[in-house]
DNA sequence: GCTCTAATAT
DNA sequence: AATATTAGAG
């Protein structure tokens, strides 16, 4: 059966209407037909957009006046003779309500204006298939979210992270995506153990978890509460959700997600952080996972460096997207330590106003919370990693991982050599000749004989060049703009990864056809359901560098 | 008292 | 297996 098939209460979740606005009759027409090819290349009977098209924006105010309920998103062009998207947006506001508007405009200087003015999105004409998705997505979520929650400024509560979310608003059971029961899963022996005790293995830290008592589970009050039944229904992380939640760790940052941030950038009314909590820590393992399956994959080598790479635990060793970090003690005084690139250059998304969402949309959103720190990392402050456990700690080389900048694979060791080794050459002493900061991190360092972060000329950076020719590297920075005279950003970085070869993103999942393995090293016969297994664990041993970043946001964590 | 997270219960 | 709950620690 198909995974449509398994699904069938869920259609109803997934229908979005949408109503476009242009007076553009050209363009009103383009933007409605790919919304509409988009519903149909998809399995109809899990996504279904209807598309209403008008070019009068006081018609549309009419049409929306009578079908306020219906309609989910509106996009709006913002140049128009009788009024401007904006102003289009502000009477939606006045007459009608809080409803979600993403304005479209060939001046991509509109977008802050835009965004500024409540818009839930900009997109710069002409809009790209990448960015449907995205589109759907986000009117998927405010639909769910309820569109009375929508507001925003009024609504707005402030919570201590300094996040202004909106209210919640009450879900209907149905509405929230819950389930009542699983029995499914009642039976089976128990398989029990198989996994954990490694960590208690590593570190003594006696009695810390060890032997503590916990109260039985589940019992809460009343006891059995025979009249109220009362029992709380499992949230079920359906794709949408988990997508949410990755977009939410995408745009915080790997090592600054949390539950309660991404919590409060999800904005889902029925979660809670302990919901979030929960997940996160099976995002982690799964990242674990990969990240040993991959560091398995590439260990052999017998060079100097390779060895003593060997010799590190493998949660340390470089690895694709998850950069070494580490601080440098040497004889530079005051110590010097840097990361293999400034935290200037890393991360940037989540401090800007501004936030390209997901993989090749051009489709940016006013940044939703002040979610990121305000101050990038200082640079010896030790930053969270997944795959290195809190045991794995050592205060004499400490290593962190970084996200953004590590590599695995066959050429990446190469890389590895020539960009981050060099960073070692004064802590290594069993390396002569490596003397030289990689990055361009000694002329910077020259330039700033206090390095504190400040953000270094960009010509300074070898790296810059490097990124050039190295495909492996996660991120697109291509489109960096740096101001020379201000010593800042000019634009804002591109927190992309390369477009997927096929959208893992959202409920809608594309019903890949089962593809014929061809991979001998897999024997594993494929399963009952090769829309699903399509995107199994098993199959990342098939990614190749970029796509592995792709992977951990995009694949489901099974 | 709140938050995060590993461990453990369901 | 997936999610909830709890304990320990900060």
């Amino acid at each position: 059966m198909t995974f449509a098939e398994s699904l069938p209460n869920k259609s109803s979740d997934l229908r979005i209407n949408v109503l476009v606005v242009d007076d553009d009759p050209f363009s009103c027409g383009a933007i409605s037909q790919m919304l509409v090819q988009y519903s149909r290349y998809r399995d109809p009977s899990v996504i279904e957009i209807t598309v209403i098209a008008e070019e009068d924006p006081t018609k549309a105010l009419a049409i929306l006046k009578h079908q306020r309920n219906n309609i989910d998103l509106i996009i709006t062009d913002y140049n128009m003779l009788s009024m401007n998207g904006l102003q289009l947006k502000r009477r939606i506001t006045e007459e009608i309500g809080n409803l979600p508007v993403i304005v479209v405009s060939a001046d991509a200087n509109k977008e802050q204006e835009s965004l500024s003015c409540g818009a839930m999105g900009f997109l710069p004409k002409p809009i790209h298939a990448t960015d449907l998705p995205k589109i759907y997505q986000l009117a998927l979520t405010y639909k769910r979210n309820g569109k009375s929650t929508l507001g925003t400024e009024p609504n707005h509560k402030a919570n201590d992270t300094g996040v202004s979310v909106p209210q919640q608003i009450k879900m209907l059971p149905e509405q929230a995506n819950v389930l009542k029961t699983r029995k499914k899963y009642s039976s089976k022996a128990d398989s029990r153990s198989l996994n954990s005790t490694n960590g208690s293995c590593l570190i003594s830290t006696d009695g810390s978890r060890k032997n503590r008592k916990r109260k039985p589970n589940g019992g809460s009050e009343d006891g059995a509460s025979p009249s109220q039944p009362s029992k709380k229904p499992k949230v079920s992380w359906t794709d949408g959700l988990n997508d949410l939640f990755l977009q939410a760790i995408q745009h915080i940052g790997l090592d600054k997600a949390v539950p309660k941030k991404i919590l409060a950038f999800m904005n889902v009314s029925y979660l809670t952080r302990e919901n979030v909590a929960s997940h996160l820590q099976k995002y982690r393992i799964f990242l674990r996972k990969v990240a040993e399956l991959y560091f398995n994959q590439y260990t052999p080598s017998t060079s100097w460096y390779d060895t003593s790479l060997n010799n590190r635990s493998f949660y340390s060793k470089p690895g694709q997207g998850f950069g070494q970090s580490r601080l440098l003690s040497t004889t530079r005084e005051p110590p010097v330590r840097f990361n293999q690139m400034p935290y200037n250059y890393m991360n940037r998304s989540s401090t800007y106003e501004t936030h390209h969402v997901g993989s090749g949309s051009n489709l940016t959103l006013p940044i939703q919370s002040n979610l990121s720190l305000a101050n990038q990392p200082s640079q010896n402050e030790e930053r969270r990693s997944f795959f290195e456990p809190p045991v794995m700690a050592n205060k004499i080389g400490q290593t962190s991982q970084v996200h953004g900048f590590g590599q695995l694979g066959p050429s990446a060791i190469n890389n590895f050599k020539n960009n981050m080794m060099s960073s070692f050459g004064s802590f290594t002493p069993n390396q002569p000749g490596l003397v030289h900061f990689s990055y361009g991190m000694q002329s910077f360092l020259n330039n700033n004989p206090e390095p504190n972060l400040e953000l270094p000329q960009l010509e300074d950076l070898s790296v810059h060049s490097d990124f050039h020719k190295t495909d492996e590297l996660p991120y697109n920075i291509s489109n960096i703009q740096f101001d020379h005279n201000k010593g800042n950003y000019n634009g804002e970085i591109a927190n992309t990864f390369a477009a997927p070869a096929t959208n893992h993103t959202f409920a809608a999942l594309e019903m890949n056809p089962p593809s014929s393995n061809t991979n001998p090293n897999q024997n594993q016969e494929h399963d009952a359901n090769p829309d699903i297994s399509d995107w199994l664990f098993s199959d990342l041993q098939d990614l190749v560098d970029e796509d592995f970043m792709n992977s951990l946001f995009n694949n489901d964590m099974n």
